[in-house]
DNA sequence: ATTAGTATTAGCACTTGGTACTAATACCAA
DNA sequence: TTGGTATTAGTACCAAGTGCTAATACTAAT
């Protein structure tokens, strides 16, 4: 049951991805090659040590009790008018999908929306007090979201502005928003 | 200089728990001992050696991802009662809030209120497909926030379930959402 | 001070799961 | 047949240990 390099290079590849705690050894006698294959595979894939690995999925834990965005905004806004509107682009990768089926959580695209938002607002500081939203299509790891926000109204003597955001990929729309924000000054201009 | 054994052996426990990467001869020369009595004092605590501890903490994380959906939750369970009710807490932190007022971010009240209803529908997997929310009263940082989902109703011919959440701080409500969500039963392209 | 008992240090052989390198052999294709 | 890639084998070496024995140091009690 010979493979060819390539295809037990791809599976040994998928292999170790699937359960990095398996040592050359084990990989040998399940691919039916020497050790010294393995090892030379492994290099030509780039693929670290056993302990590299290990260490790498434990630090990866240690490092920060990981979750979620620190960031000031979620995604990069590319177009900003103050109190008129805003565009951000995102990027979706492994980390913000489900596992199982690869499909975003549904509050990071909440999380771009919203910072953005916020961002449009041209005040010291918005606070969203409500917001109405709806997932229209799954988004997928490699997915770029593009989100525009635009001011839709104001209730000036309530420090209410009212915002409507829509988030699409390949034009397609994701994901839609209303969004009521606070803002702590009222109007300048 | 010269600590107790006793002494050197508690701040040895410490030491390793809180930071499990670190070699006996670090210690060793941490405590200005040789590396032969911190072997000794490692197996009289039974503290496994670095690769273990490594492996450990590595094998947590793994396992942990794996078996999810806990970890993909934002805040932590602490109660659950599957397709009815969920309960979890999320301490807020600095890195939470705005930095000129320290507010919390709405989109972390969010990501913890839409974690937490996925989390409690018994399901294979479930998106959001709607939800409405309103931040009732700002959240700071140290606050710990306390989120409880319940199961309001169904449409199982839509395999839609909805479903109430509400936040509370020193039992404020700061949060309330409605969720609508969205599961799959079995497959999904 | 002597003695017992614990604590500490030292040294050596051996273990895992490797790296780095060299050399030999096998296989496939023009 | 020649060449190039692929595979295997073997050696020396490493880190971070375990396991074991033996020597020394440090107290504390008689």
């Amino acid at each position: 049951m010979k493979r060819s390099k390539k295809e037990r290079q791809s599976l040994l590849t998928e292999k170790i991805t699937d359960n990095p705690f398996v040592t050359d050894e084990q990989l040998a006698a399940e691919f039916n090659v020497s050790v010294q294959t393995i090892r030379l595979d492994r290099m030509e894939l780039a693929i670290p040590e056993l302990r590299e690995r290990i260490k790498d999925v434990a630090a990866k834990n240690y490092d920060e009790v990981k979750s979620l965005p620190l960031d000031e905004v979620i995604g990069e806004i590319i177009d900003i008018e103050l109190d008129n509107r805003a565009l951000s682009i995102f990027d979706v990768s492994s980390e913000h999908v489900f596992q199982r089926n690869g499909i975003a959580r549904g509050h990071h695209l909440f999380a771009q929306a919203n910072s953005l938002a916020v961002a449009v607002i041209n005040d010291e500081l918005a606070l969203t007090a409500k917001s109405n939203v709806a997932f229209v299509k799954p988004v997928r790891a490699g997915d770029r979201v593009v989100t525009k926000a635009i001011v839709t109204g104001k209730l000036p003597e309530k420090n209410r502005t009212f915002i409507e955001v829509t988030s699409t990929v390949d034009n397609e729309v994701v994901f839609k928003g209303d969004f009521e924000m606070y803002r702590t000054k009222g109007e300048e201009k």
